[in-house]
DNA sequence: GATGAATGAGTGTTCATTCAT
DNA sequence: AATGAATGAACACTCATTCAT
């Protein structure tokens, strides 16, 4: 799992029991979040001011503190579920090494399109929270998560150097090179950069789905282009 | 050209004039600009303290005032060579259309390998100011440089978008469909990443080289896949 | 009596009828003045939080304004009966003057060795609420009872004036010169260090007897010296 | 010596400098001083407002913050100069164990009048900065020298645990009991006591000193029955 | 050219207290 | 009897900016 800790990600899974379960009087909290949400994706998490989120939600000073530790809880609380949402669908599609185990050559670039559906889902996810997302990867500079693309990337990274070892027939990844490793992070790094493209430049799912197939088209000659040339070289 | 005007491109350059000619007591100027660097490099544009700067280069509070007009002139003068520069360098590589009125079919993905020497030249300005441009990248929130990634694809997706059209055989940009202005969009998008990337990850610009002829050689297997796929389907 | 009054004292006195009687659900109050103690004795009364008491004693914040009417009369509470048994044992050994019409020539120092019993019973009780002597002697800054030791110096001191009379053959203490006055105060003042050095020093009764021992032959020592020097001079 | 360390005392001489040389503009922080020393004596240190002292030297929120660090440093350059003084009259007179090789029995009680004479210098020190000193010895608490108290007395319990074992006759401080330690550290205590007990209760060094003789009778009165209680039983 | 003082609005945060339920 | 929400004033502190000298 990519996120903090256990604890954090039950911390969160509790806020949506929260949200989800009592309708009735939480709506100062939701107004608050809802609040939270503008200022944060008006100036950025740092530019933004408590104050002025009280205010919009028709509160004083002092009310954020009585359900959020602080500014840093208040924006954890904002994007939270849709972190673990993320994390849980990155998760299923890249946390496992699927267990291969047939003929190594049997392996052709199209395996890459498996990664498709899986990048479906994960859009779908991030469509659900699209302005959580953007707050995350835009604005979130100054708090805990501004180097949250990073970590996915981090993250993912791991299975496409499963994947890449397996393409170029290595039975170990002591048999990568510094170089192999550079451009596999490269690639991961771009896999990220493609979904943030597209939640930044499609407003719909609908159509983010569409284009994102011309950018794994693109990707996956990116690889091809990458395998051939090791295998030439 | 991309930097905002003409007046403020006289206003840096005359910046190097006068650190280049009067060595005597601007030196003090440069000390300023040294401390701002190390400051904006450390705590990120909006973090950073002027008053910290100045205790830093052992002045004064009001200091920088007599130079600069506010922060974020600091700031812009801090990167204004180098954007000038990279500016320069863009300009002369991805600028101008280049006059192309041969056969249609004689456009080979060969020629994106055009770019890579051009690709090479830019990279050299980048390592040339490397401080100054992970200061643009990665420590501009808050400034007036927030968003200076995005100016740098508008400007080159042009070139690519003229690239893409003759090797579409297109004889006029009217025939671009939205979809085939998304990819090409997304693709200078991810030149630039490739950039920065380099940037962040490679201490030497020697070993940025040696990386990026994998990279582009990955880009120029996407590029082939998004020909070829505009084809087929 | 020394403390305020008499709404005050059957105030205090009937908390602990309360305490005693009601063991049902009063328990909640007596979680509330066990969590304030802790607290107060661990950050002082200013430092003190109310919420962090409430917290710690398993309730809501505002549970507190039930029982007490505002931080002081919690604070008061948790201190209140010792204050009283103390108030208690003081007036009992130091309040009623003696009824003493003997020759004053046979008025020896040794005289002061009553007070020795009458110190033995105020050290049972001030062991018997040590942490709350100590909370009064210590942490009270800020509340109503931040001079305390001074009031209890004011309370004997009038005692010891009477016995400085009677040791000097003073039939009136119109006879008292302001030096007279001054010293007396000042022994009065040491009579109740003792005390509290002894609380803060010995862990237990036991000890503090031993050691109060040395500390009043010091005493006698000094009240001897000053009645001669006083015959002296 | 007593006071934190080299560094912290020559900041505080610095300021003395500060202040005593450059009389012309220095008056802000000087207005800024005396406010100061005004709200912490009425309110103590923790209750003090910054707001209120800006206010009443005429000045505003911020000032403070160009002379001070923060509410801490201000409070220290308040009592710092007066600390400093004490710290070296106490080092002068308490601070060298003398050079004592003479015959053993021919030490009397009246040695401990030689510390009358380093007690009236004391005095004068505490009485040039009585304001200051009832501030650290009343008014301290929350701040870094809440117990500058115990760590007097406990610089002074070693002096007198070196006279104590000479008037006993210990060649060495191994033959000292706990309970010796304990009524000396006690005497030591006492000795602070009666410094603090004068400052507050007499308005001049004048006045002072003729109480502090009754006192110092006292004193010695009580260590003269601590030897004799020692040789006889 | 540069200093050093001062501004003043702003920040996040704390907390005793209140009160409808 | 106790909750949980909300208040609102206060706090220490920061900082870009200004300006007389």
């Amino acid at each position: 799992m990519l996120l903090r800790n256990r604890a954090w990600r039950e911390h969160v899974a509790s806020d949506m029991l929260i949200n989800g379960i009592m309708d009735k009087d939480k709506q100062t909290r939701k107004k608050l979040l809802d609040s939270a949400k503008r200022e944060f994706t008006e100036k950025g998490y740092m530019k933004a001011s408590l104050r002025s989120i009280c205010r919009d939600a028709g509160l004083t000073t002092g009310a954020i503190y009585f359900f959020f530790k602080d500014k840093e809880e208040l924006f954890q609380s904002v994007v939270g579920e849709a972190l673990l949402a993320l994390d849980k669908a990155i998760g299923t599609h890249f946390g496992e090494e699927e267990d291969f185990s047939g003929d190594v050559n049997s392996i052709t670039p199209e395996d890459l399109q498996d990664d498709f559906k899986a990048a479906l889902e994960i859009l779908s996810v991030l469509y659900r929270y699209r302005d959580e997302f953007l707050l995350v990867m835009e604005k979130a500079s100054g708090s805990g998560y501004e180097n949250m693309i990073d970590r996915y990337v981090e993250y993912i990274y791991e299975h496409y150097l499963g994947l890449y070892c397996r393409m170029k027939g290595y039975g170990s990844r002591k048999k990568l090179t510094a170089e192999d490793r550079f451009i596999v992070h490269w690639m991961s790094h771009d896999q990220i950069e493609i979904f943030i493209h597209l939640l930044t430049h499609c407003g719909s799912e609908k159509e983010a789905a569409k284009q994102m197939k011309n950018m794994f088209n693109y990707m996956v000659g990116g690889w091809i282009a990458t395998m051939k040339k090791a295998i030439i070289s």
